[in-house]
DNA sequence: TCTTTGACGTACA
DNA sequence: GTGTACGCCAAAG
């Protein structure tokens, strides 16, 4: 793990996060200890751009729970609508029970 | 090499 | 709750 780049890890981590649930810039930067939740938005534009693997970033918002990146999804509510396909209730681009539905990368490990 | 930008977050008024 | 400021660090021009 701690041989890959971060962004290879921001893409596992990311990939680990369960249907129908979420996490945040944030956790996943503090949990890679990356110093910055802007290191996992940025390796997240070049999963979608590169489409390197098929990264979830759906799941990932920042810490209001809104859906900040749904712009790189090709359409506005490409996003929202992968959300709502997997049980997660999306209002006015933020999440309904973000606070519930939230998943922190800790729980991985176990 | 320097400057600007960015899917963020925290602090403060 | 809203707006401003700053820190954070990597990539692009």
């Amino acid at each position: 793990m701690s041989d890959q780049s971060y962004y290879e890890m921001v893409y596992y981590v990311t990939q680990q996060i369960p249907k129908g649930r979420i996490s945040t810039y944030g956790a996943i930067a503090d949990y890679l200890s990356l110093g910055s939740a802007r290191m996992v938005g940025w390796a997240l534009t070049q999963a979608n751009r590169s489409s390197i693997g098929h990264v979830p970033a759906h799941r990932v918002v920042n810490r209001k729970g809104e859906l900040s990146g749904r712009v790189h999804f090709g359409t506005p509510t490409r996003m929202q609508e992968l959300l709502e396909s997997e049980g997660v209730i999306v209002v006015k681009d933020k999440v309904k029970s973000f606070k519930g539905l939230f998943w922190h990368p800790e729980e991985m490990d176990k």
